[in-house]
DNA sequence: ACTAATGATTGACTTTTTCAATGGTATAGG
DNA sequence: CCTATACCATTGAAAAAGTCAATCATTAGT
């Protein structure tokens, strides 16, 4: 096992399903106090469960957040969409065209901007949307179960601060 | 389907400071509020940041990382250091690669498990990380620049609950 | 009208992620 | 002691994600 001569003083391994590696020792390091990390790796665990879970329903993190703002009623543009999710146009290319593909969304010529189409959500979108919605919010709860209800707000609050800063 | 035109669909084109796409219209919907999406998000813009400004010492913010570990003092083995940064261990072992190879840390093996090993920064590498340290404080400067001192405070306690809620 | 910019798309390419297999080593049980 | 099982680091391959430049159609600027 690890380096630490003494054994663990509640060496509760069983119980759950808690594979506690020897993590708790880097806790302390000054990596641990960055900001940068702790988004990553908060990130990472849960967009892992959320993907684990989507996939009853054949989505992804990725493919959940483009139908839901499709089904947000603002008719974003892929631009848009790209802008919104940090991610590539061709990505967003790919992403719309198995949701189309899926009947899920629709792609529409902007009457205003022939260039541009608007990507909003089928009735069977939306269901989908519905659905997948469900199983975010229990993933998130999932992730954020050590935080109270005021906390989660708060972190809610602060991250959209740091998301969005106008940078 | 009722936004409209009130918003100059021409766009305003501000030269300098804020490349605002049309992203705030989409900052009120569901998705905007849910702490998974923010938390990618933030990531995304603040790990762009970083490794922009990281590439002047050749190092990502995934290298970087690990640098940091090895300078803590806690000597992790490599599957400590999978295990934190959420890594698989093959991807370890290519970023202890490089790592070693420039001379930054050294693999010793662990005399009380022969199978692990044991990564040490050298003089060199801890000159490397203090460079790097700040580089990367810097820039977390810049993405959590909106909120205070105190602000940052709580948001990284609760992103340390949130990162290691022990799952 | 002409030129420069923009949105979507494609294709090539690089990086990251994910997995299965392997050799060396430890641990538990007989 | 011997054997079965589990674990760490490593390799290699394959899938997914990310990055870039080029193109077409369209729009904006002058």
């Amino acid at each position: 096992m690890s380096a630490q001569p003494t054994e663990a003083p509640g060496a509760q391994q069983e119980a759950s399903a808690s594979p506690h590696s020897g993590i708790e020792r880097l806790q302390g390091t000054e990596l641990a106090a960055e900001v940068e990390f702790l988004t990553a790796r908060a990130r990472s665990l849960g967009s892992g469960r959320a993907n684990q879970l989507l996939a009853d329903l054949d989505l992804k993190v990725r493919s959940y957040s483009v139908l839901s703002l499709a089904c947000s009623g603002e008719n974003p543009s892929q631009r848009e969409l790209a802008d919104f999710l940090s991610l590539d146009p061709s990505q967003i290319v790919s992403l719309v065209d198995q949701l189309e593909k899926r009947g899920a969304v629709t792609r529409e010529a902007d009457p205003r901007d022939r260039r541009s189409k608007v990507i909003a959500a089928t009735a069977a979108g939306r269901r989908l949307y519905r659905a997948a919605a469900a199983i975010v919010r229990e993933s998130e709860a999932q992730s954020l179960r050590r935080l109270s209800t005021a906390e989660r707000d708060t972190l809610r609050s602060l991250l959209q601060r740091v998301a969005f800063n106008g940078d």
